[in-house]
DNA sequence: TATTGTTATACTCTATAACTATA
DNA sequence: TATAGTTATAGAGTATAACAATA
């Protein structure tokens, strides 16, 4: 390890810790996407599934995917395509709100059973969790 | 915290570390781009400078960005547009090597030094990032 | 024939702007 | 007039395939 007081080591410091973040990160979309291609989804579709435990309108689905409405749209005619959701008219006429099928629940159901089984953080146990997350909560604070 | 042995559980614990994770890489992500941007460089051409301790081929280059060599060209360009690399013939005429030039080492020491201050990863203390870094490395390790 | 770097092109993901239908 | 969703388009980032020079 070098000493983290001069400039260049903390640099090499930083630099190792932040690629090893980088590459875990990418394991677990990696790990993600493949578990649910296994179940016949794309990464949006699958993402769109978990949150649609009610009804929800575009909008809401966009901030839960934390992308633009417009992009929401083609997410949702996949998902219709493969008869796993509908569209139906809010009280305000103006709302779509995006519902599952009973098919759609049961492969939401399938991704939560495959995602407990596979996903990546997973590898740690209760413990070495509870400290990672303990961890990652510092970095994404606001600034002290 | 749920009952991380039935299904549901599972999923939801891992769901909201994973999102952590997610989250604190986009930050790491954020701040590193920030960061160099107040140097006039993008994201690809402080990371090509910081492969530049010496001067490298075009395809070595691109093994440490992680991309194909079709990519390197256009950040190499950047890097020549601004004066902080030249292309050098190699003793295998084939090879192009990269090579910075004053300007450019000097820029290079730049962003070690802002990456030395600034880091999102830097944010906890050494014991902490030691931690994380052993965290880390168990979940990107191949499966045991 | 195989390899390096480049070019031209295409693909994925996502956003912006303009449009419609309500409100 | 303001908002929800859609459409058409554009952009960033990156890859693939074909090419020229060299080995």
């Amino acid at each position: 390890m070098s000493d983290s007081s001069d400039p260049a080591g903390r640099f090499a410091e930083a630099a190792r810790v932040t690629r090893l973040l980088y590459a875990t990160a990418q394991r677990a979309r990696d790990d993600f996407t493949a578990a649910v291609a296994d179940l016949g989804l794309s990464s949006a579709m699958a993402r769109t599934l978990l949150l649609l435990a009610e009804p929800a309108p575009m909008r809401t689905i966009a901030d839960g995917l934390g992308c633009d409405p417009s992009y929401v749209t083609g997410v949702a005619d996949d998902l219709e395509s493969a008869g796993l959701a509908r569209r139906v008219a809010g009280t305000d006429r103006r709302i779509k709100l995006l519902e599952l099928t009973a098919a759609g629940h049961d492969r939401r159901s399938d991704v939560q059973t495959v995602i407990g089984q596979h996903a990546t953080v997973l590898r740690l146990d209760d413990a070495q969790r509870a400290q990672l997350e303990g961890l990652l909560q510092l970095l994404v604070a606001p600034p002290a």
